[in-house]
RNA sequence: GUGCGUUUAGCUCAGCUGGAUAGAGCGUUUGGCUACGGACCAAAAGGUCGGGGGUUCGAAUCCUCUAACGCACGCCA
């Protein structure tokens, strides 16, 4: 169905047409002085220059023809050409009843829905997740669930890291350690062992370990590039480990996503590829793309128009090897292949702006995708500490999700636990779904290309612009509802009434912006703008409650009314949290 | 050096793509509890929108110059 605002300015531009003007000067827009008007229109101002008449007398001639209006209660004319206007309440308690009735409260299908691929998580395995992570899970689940919301085919792939040089560092550590494991002996031809050998946590502990040592001693990094190279090449005893590797990281990923609410269709990586990389490479060379330069393979990729220059597309490392670079591009030609997609969507860390514009202009340039599919990075910021530094421990080191996670959960345990007589069990489950929406909330709420400083302190409030504080509001109209049902009244079968109050109305205009909403969230990728609406919307809902006596009202119809109500704004406040990825629990 | 980004209230952030008196939260001050959930609500104080110049009837928003900070700039990802 029609946005609310559109069939505002719809109205407007019959009375601009009516009055002689150009249609297009209606386009109305949300008042930014509420104390005047609920709806603007400032067409009348535009409209001067071009019709060389004192806009407040367009104006006046414009108002004079909405004086009969179906839409609006009142149209003024204000110096300097303003239009000021408010709608009628049956409007817009009609437009809620209709929105209430419709698949997804009235939001617009695309015609043709898209075929969408996001790329986000990239954890790296054998390394456990830290709070660098968070974002990328965080809001490319988010950016997923709104796609799908707005009618799109999205496939989300976590695409981890396991192909890279981490890989060659590890198996050069382990060497160090375990020279004897008959995966180094070249000559060894029986079967490996099932069992690894190694734990995960003792992995957990070789990466760090051999990745400082490569930085501090060259002959060590020279090997682990070298044990890259030979994983990469299909060498057996390095590709045995690889599945040992992956054997244990891989459920303990599955168990931190889960933590997270956090859901991927794919768990691909860089390996998924590896096969494919050859022929691409060879693709290149032949087609005259792909040139030596330096030892290694490139592609050039600078434009004419560039204002700077541009550092060619690596292809291979100079030994041979794949990079990043190398795996993405396979990547792409997989998806392709697979999904045809009309976009990729990639959520990574801003500072690799760079990465993307060459790898997206040398899969362009060298035909991997066609020139109407749209590729596109997501860059996020920085997680930092209160001091405005990069997230740490107390200690100083790297925080690892977990630990993080688990201090949030406690955090709010204890604020669950003090307040209300919850028991025990329920207090646990609830404190951690509260948690989620603190740390979901505090993420997204910051517009994602942006630093943000994570807060625990803010986060976890109950008070002011915080997960806990939308998820009260929506566990308090619940309750509120529970209690009507308990009386025997009417829940879903309610319908609205006659608007009674400006509190009320306040609520339901706030309640017509939802698909607007939801449709800037979806073209910008940007949650943020579902956590100012819920937020807003909140607001809206707890003035209106402070004086709205609901549960005692003894007129049945207004009561039923206000039941319908809010009905339909707990729909909305919870479809909203789940697009962002949390959800609400009955009580807390 | 080149490019990109950021700069809005004491702090953390919005600002619907050019409109009226620049908005929230936290913090500060004040008022409201027989609670449909006070984990709330209401109100006050607090800003030359980094700075200069320009375009426009009108600029936080567009252009230009400039400053500070951050980031990136070939064999990491």
């Amino acid at each position: 169905m029609k946005k609310f605002l559109d069939l505002i300015s719809e109205e407007m531009k019959k009375a601009f047409e009516a009055a002689g003007y150009d249609g297009a000067l209606g386009k109305a827009t949300l008042s930014n002085r509420p104390d005047l008007c609920e709806y603007q229109c400032n067409g009348a101002m535009a409209g001067a220059k071009i019709y060389k008449k004192a806009p407040v007398i367009i104006a006046n001639e414009v108002a004079g023809k909405c004086a009969d209006s179906k839409i609006f209660s009142s149209v003024e004319a204000v110096a300097p050409g303003f239009l000021n206007l408010k709608v009628r309440e049956d409007f817009v308690r009609d437009y809620l009843a209709r929105m209430r009735g419709e698949d997804k409260f009235g939001l617009e299908m695309p015609e043709k829905p898209c075929k969408i691929v996001i790329d986000y998580g990239g954890p790296n395995v054998a390394k456990p997740l830290h709070v660098g992570h968070l974002r990328s899970a965080i809001i490319g689940e988010s950016v997923k669930r709104i796609a799908r919301y707005a009618g799109h085919d999205v496939t989300g792939d976590i695409h981890m890291g396991e192909w890279g040089l981490q890989m060659g560092l590890i198996m050069t550590e382990l060497r160090e350690r375990q020279p004897d494991l008959a995966y180094f002996d070249e000559n060894f031809e029986g079967e490996y062992p099932k069992e690894p050998p190694f734990t995960l946590a003792e992995l957990e502990e070789i990466y760090p370990t051999a990745s400082k040592k490569s930085k501090e001693d060259a002959a060590y990094k020279e090997r682990a590039l070298e044990a890259t190279f030979k994983l990469q090449s299909g060498v057996r005893g390095y590709h045995a480990l690889w599945e040992h590797i992956m054997a244990l990281s891989i459920p303990d990923l599955k168990r931190n996503y889960k933590e997270l609410n956090v859901d991927f269709d794919l768990w691909n990586g860089e390996a998924a590829v590896k096969d494919i990389i050859p022929g691409m490479v060879e693709d290149m060379k032949k087609k005259g793309y792909a040139y030596i330069s330096e030892g290694a393979l490139v592609v050039d990729v600078k434009e004419e128009t560039d204002a700077r220059e541009i550092p060619p597309c690596m292809i291979l490392k100079s030994d041979g090897a794949a990079l990043y670079n190398t795996t993405d591009l396979a990547t792409i030609i997989d998806r392709v292949k697979t999904f045809h997609p009309d976009r990729i969507i990639y959520l990574a860390d801003k500072r690799q702006n760079l990465y993307f514009e060459q790898v997206f202009r040398c899969a362009r340039k060298t035909g991997l995708v066609e020139p109407e599919t749209e590729l596109l990075h997501i860059g996020f910021g920085t997680m930092n500490g209160k001091d405005g530094k990069p997230f740490k421990t107390r200690e100083g080191g790297v925080m690892r999700l977990e630990n993080l996670i688990r201090e949030i959960n406690e955090e709010m345990y204890r604020k669950i636990a003090e307040n209300r007589q919850v028991d025990e069990e329920q207090a646990g489950e609830t404190a951690r779904v509260v948690a989620l929406s603190a740390i979901k909330y505090g993420d997204l709420s910051n517009q994602a290309s942006k630093d943000y400083i994570f807060d625990i302190d803010k986060f976890t409030s109950f008070e002011g612009d915080t997960g806990p504080y939308i998820l009260y509001t929506i566990v308090r109209i619940k309750s509120i509802l529970n209690k009507i049902e308990e009386q025997g009244g009417e829940i879903s079968g309610a319908t609205l009434q006659k608007v009674r109050s400006e509190a009320e109305k306040a609520l339901m205009l706030e309640v017509t912006g939802f698909n607007a909403m939801m449709e800037t969230a979806y073209a910008e990728s940007a949650p943020h703008k579902v956590c100012a609406y819920i937020y807003n919307l909140a607001n809206a809902f707890n003035h209106f409650y402070h004086e709205t006596k609901i549960v005692t009202e003894e007129d049945e119809e207004k009561k039923a009314g206000w039941v319908a109500l809010l009905v339909l704004t707990r729909d909305i406040l919870e479809t909203c949290i789940d697009v962002l990825g949390f959800s609400a629990p009955e009580r807390m």
